[in-house]
DNA sequence: ACGCGGTCTTTAATAATAATAAACAAATTG
DNA sequence: CAATTTGTTTATTATTATTAAAGACCGCGT
């Protein structure tokens, strides 16, 4: 009737499988020994004692904890279908509303939806609380969830945005000394490309990865929370769009491969206005790429 | 021992105020025009009529409803002390966390908290949990809050991030053509701050308000939700300070109409260079003296 | 003295529930 | 018979009550 005993389970399982290694009539450890193993609290461990004895599988007196048989199959306790964790749930969401199962402007029902994600409602609905500093949901006046989504501005807005950040991490990074660890990152990624550039005609969906990988190292060398925040987000709604955006893969991959090439030897030329050049030519794309795919999928509202 | 019937309590006692202009034997309107003109749903309508019944304000036979008696001060319903919104909560929380009552670190509870601020305990973690966007602070691993609070990274952090938006807007402004608005804006922004130099003596202290009326016109014409968002975080982190930050406070708020004025002119004369660097210029005075208030408030942690 | 376990307090997560909204159906009236 | 009103039911949210877990405190025995 109030939290899940998830815990206790769990813990409870575990110590089971631990009798089953000792012999009848061996002695138990100190909860407080038990506790630090399972690493649950000891009011969890005087739980499963409880339990243990009441199953007779135990003998408790002053200190003594003697096992008096061996556990069976029986003993073990069923575990819940365990629900997700906002964590989770995070990626889980994001995919579903850019996969755009659901027309922008509808309204969220926070129950059936924690079904849909086998989530507790509470759980989804801190998350929507969240989501809505990102402007993907807001919430109404009198209760209630408005989901915004994915639309043409929001992909545009998000766009410029990005292009914002990420010039400002371009400049950084042309400034960064010879020891940085960056330009080993960057060494390595241009490997990286040009393997893939090799293997382009099975391989070509793996680019998704290898181009989050890429912003994800450039932008990682502003050290600013806000930034990163932000980062992940981005590259969320990127990624997610590049593995759905089926039309002309192979090729639009090629041609981004080029252009982190070009924009990959700019950075490392040190050459400000030539990588901002091309960090500027691959983002057009970027963005270019998403709003046909947005325009074409018919989310044009 | 569910949600607050505010609602119907409102309704009722505006529908007693109602009944008090009738005359006695007056009929009733329908219950689709009392939910109406009341702006609640048909059920509360329909509980308030039942209450009306109970007391013998009213009589009911099939859809005659009739007035019985005047209503007395009796009649009315006591209204509980009504819970704060999320909106209400977020200016009175970043005030608490801004004036730095709570060293950071420190592990939130979420209980005493809500009672802190008189919200439901549910209201303050789905606070929390959208504050944790910003990294203000974060969610630990089996419940609970860490207080990350606003710390001298934070404060670098944040001022650097503004910078980098600010910086965006300029470029953005200098290239909006003549009849765009904000232009008229500028002139009245220039105006009131020559206005407020002539008071300085006497006034100074009504320059965190113009301040943030500035930057705030400045962001405003870049059309991007993700910038208004943290410009609403950022202009409410330097307004806070600059309200408590007394040391000099004369002095730095003439120093700073003196920047803003020389900000407008490099605007106005559409200047990029100037422009940026009269904004750069601010906005590092601007950093400064939040830094400088964080350090002589010993919050150097 | 020190670890151990009994007891109690605190706290956060969930289940239950009251309040509301809204849809549908039946009925009455002009 | 169309339009409006009311009765009924269902769906959904916000809040309270309850419970699981964590951990503090303290006396006791070795």
């Amino acid at each position: 009737m109030a939290r899940t005993n998830e815990r206790f389970i769990e813990a409870h399982n575990k110590m089971i499988a631990v009798c089953k290694r000792m012999e009848i009539g061996d002695e138990l450890p100190s909860e407080n020994a038990m506790a630090s193993t399972l690493g649950v609290s000891r009011t969890v461990v005087r739980s499963i004692l409880e339990r243990f004895k009441d199953q007779a599988l135990i003998s408790i007196n002053a200190r003594q904890k003697l096992l008096m048989r061996r556990p069976t199959k029986d003993d073990l306790l069923e575990t819940r279908a365990t629900l997700l964790g906002i964590e989770e749930l995070e990626s889980q969401f994001l995919e579903w509303v850019l996969r755009m199962d659901v027309p922008a402007g509808e309204v969220l029902n926070v129950a059936q939806l924690s079904q849909h994600f086998s989530v507790a409602p509470h759980t989804l609905q801190e998350f929507l609380s969240s989501l809505s500093r990102f402007g993907i949901v807001e919430r109404r006046a009198r209760g209630g969830w408005v989901l915004h989504g994915f639309t043409l501005d929001y992909a545009i807005e998000l766009s410029d945005f990005r292009n914002l950040l990420e010039l400002n991490a371009v400049k950084q990074l042309i400034a960064l000394p010879e020891d940085h660890d960056i330009w080993n990152q960057l060494e390595v990624l241009e490997q990286e490309h040009l393997d893939l550039l090799q293997s382009i005609e099975t391989a070509y969906h793996d680019f998704s990865k290898l181009d989050e990988k890429f912003h994800m190292a450039i932008n990682s060398i502003v050290n600013n929370r806000f930034v990163a925040e932000f980062q992940k987000v981005i590259s969320l709604v990127f990624h997610y769009h590049f593995q759905w955006n089926k039309a002309d893969e192979k090729l639009r991959n090629t041609a981004a491969i080029g252009e982190h090439l070009e924009y990959i030897r700019a950075l490392r030329s040190r050459d400000l206005a030539a990588a901002t050049q091309a960090a500027q030519n691959h983002l057009s794309t970027s963005k270019r790429t998403l709003v046909n795919s947005l325009k074409t999928n018919g989310h044009t509202d």
